[in-house]
RNA sequence: GGGCCGUUAGCUCAGUCGGUAGAGCAGCAGACUUUUAAUCUGUUGGUCGUGCGUUCGAAUCGCACACGGCCCA
């Protein structure tokens, strides 16, 4: 079942309309060369569209542009001696106008021949049909590419999501939302990189592979170096490899790259995802709200052209500044059967926690049971853009301390639609208080918590070294991808979402 | 991990009370020189997810499993 599909196991789905199939592309091979590749186009149907979409079919036969067009052939109407094709590329649609006397000799019984997802090239003059469609009046046709295997049905196209996610090239090929969603992932992503360009930030690459696993709590997967004969781990965050560069004095740096965790599938969740992470010297946690704000709004308005965001029937508004609560501020505005000594109160607070479902353990502390709480009554109500700060230092070993109060720390998250986007704090750069938490995380870890941090003893040398005073920020691009595209799961913004195997 | 729902032709979907499997599109044959879900005539196509069971008889009822979807943990 694991194993690559073979030529026996790709013949298992055969039908009589690949068969058919593979018997035009046998005659195509006598023919001559069956995938030819000297076909040059010079024109993209948007372009044409963009050119000429405006113009009346007089000034279209002034004109008398002749244009170079290739791409799949997605719809055919044969009318005797004349047909209409639709022709799709990277850049749209455009319609083919073919007629019999128009081609040399066979060529239009070709054509005819020819099957729905064959790609083709066609050459011709740009028109205007009666009804006013912009098409090309098509002179010469040539087969490129063969198409092997039917598509789904013209019109309901594709529905089935299972296919959708496991070939996705056919989903593609037939669904244009689906286009659209990944082209407007390309658009987050390259607004992304803009924004921080033009600051002056450095985008730089660290490594996937590390032997220390850090800069998050989760399970990694693990795999193994065979030259040196040790274990690796795919890395679950970027962090500690970004705050050794602004050790090293590049103040400002990003990385766009997937991380790799260990954990369950869902809607939410995928064992690979891509995250933005951002390091800034000589600023704090709220410097970094601020520029957060900035960079979502802006997003908003460039990409989506509003700062109120659609998604799941739900409105969300980026355009006014986003509300600020303290953990503690959230957790008794949600629920006004709490008290505020409730949490301080290390059996209380466990009391409540129990209550809300929460398998809380021994060693957890109030902190823990705090978040435990906020996560269980507040984060799914949080709608609007909102930044929960003072989050407590049990559940941050990699956030710098608060100056007032030790038990909590310089870190915010992001919450819109009830979901996590962004998480960020002044870093720790104290290399003795981090060298203690990581014990603390190390001790854990011991006692069988998979998901607590291992101790990185080149990151505390680097440390010592001396980081400057610095904010870092992580942000989901998926689930940002999601907010954006209105999409209801994270496969829906992954190009190959990871399904178990058919 | 638990609950609910789904899996039928290449695709989108019907399928009554358990009684020999249906449509549209696609395909195939034919007509048609401005169509756009083209139209008209004819027509091919099925391991009903897999396995076991109940029954004279299972797409249909039961159990198990696989994959997917939604919700919960």
């Amino acid at each position: 079942m694991n194993e690559p599909m073979d030529t026996a196991d790709g013949l298992l789905d055969e039908n009589k309309l690949i068969a058919l199939r593979r018997q035009k592309l046998r005659e195509l091979r006598q023919r001559g060369n069956a995938y030819p590749t000297d076909f040059r186009r010079d024109a993209l149907a948007a372009e044409l569209h963009g050119a000429y979409g405006d113009k009346d079919s007089v000034a279209l036969e002034a004109e008398n542009r002749r244009v170079r067009v290739a791409g799949r052939i997605l719809a055919k109407r044969i009318m005797g001696k004349a047909s209409f094709a639709r022709l799709r590329d990277m850049s749209g649609d455009i319609q083919l106008f073919v007629q019999k006397n128009a081609l040399p000799e066979g060529s239009y019984e070709d054509f005819k021949n020819w099957d729905l997802g064959d790609i083709l090239g066609a050459e011709g003059t740009v028109f205007k049909t009666k009804t006013g469609e912009l098409s090309v009046k098509v002179d010469t046709l040539r087969l490129l590419t063969k198409s092997l295997r039917p598509l789904p049905e013209k019109f309901h196209g594709l529905a089935d999501q299972e296919t959708c996610y496991r070939q996705r090239y056919v989903d593609l090929i037939m669904n244009e939302s689906t286009r659209a969603t990944f082209k407007l992932r390309s658009a987050v992503v390259a607004h992304v990189r803009d924004f921080f360009n033009r600051r002056g930030f450095l985008e730089v690459e660290t490594p996937m592979m590390q032997p220390i696993p850090g800069g998050a709590a989760a399970r990694p997967f693990i795999t193994h170096h065979n030259a040196l004969d040790m274990q690796l781990f795919l890395r679950i965050a970027p962090e500690l490899y970004l705050k050794r560069l602004v050790v090293g004095g590049f103040e400002k740096v990003y990385e766009i790259n997937r991380n790799f965790r260990n954990e369950g599938l869902s809607t939410r969740h995928n064992p690979e995802f891509t995250m933005l992470e951002f390091y800034q010297a000589y600023a704090d946690y709220r410097d970094l709200m601020d520029l957060t704000e900035e960079l979502l709004r802006g997003m908003a308005r460039t990409l989506l052209g509003d700062t109120l965001i659609s998604c799941q029937g739900e409105t969300y508004d980026f355009g006014r500044p986003f509300r600020r609560l303290t953990v503690r501020e959230a957790v008794l505005r949600f629920n006004p059967t709490i008290a505020a000594a409730d949490l301080d109160d290390l059996d209380v607070a466990r009391r409540i926690a129990k209550g809300l479902g929460v398998n809380v353990q021994p060693e957890h502390g109030l902190g823990r049971v705090q978040l435990d709480i906020f996560e269980q009554t507040v984060e799914h109500q949080l709608r609007d853009p909102t930044f929960i700060t003072a989050y407590p230092t049990e559940v941050s070993p990699l956030a710098r301390r608060n100056d007032t109060d030790p038990a909590i720390t310089d870190r915010f998250e992001l919450f819109v639609g009830g979901r996590e986007i962004a998480n960020g704090f002044s870093e720790l750069n104290d290399p003795e208080d981090q060298a203690e938490r990581f014990r603390r995380q190390a001790e854990a870890k011991a006692a069988g918590d998979h998901e607590a941090m291992h101790y990185d003893a080149d990151y505390i040398r680097a440390l010592e070294y001396g980081l400057p005073p610095t904010a870092g920020e992580g942000i989901g691009i998926d689930r940002l991808v999601m907010l954006f595209a209105d999409a209801p799961s994270i496969r829906d913004v992954l190009l190959f979402p990871h399904l178990r195997p058919e």
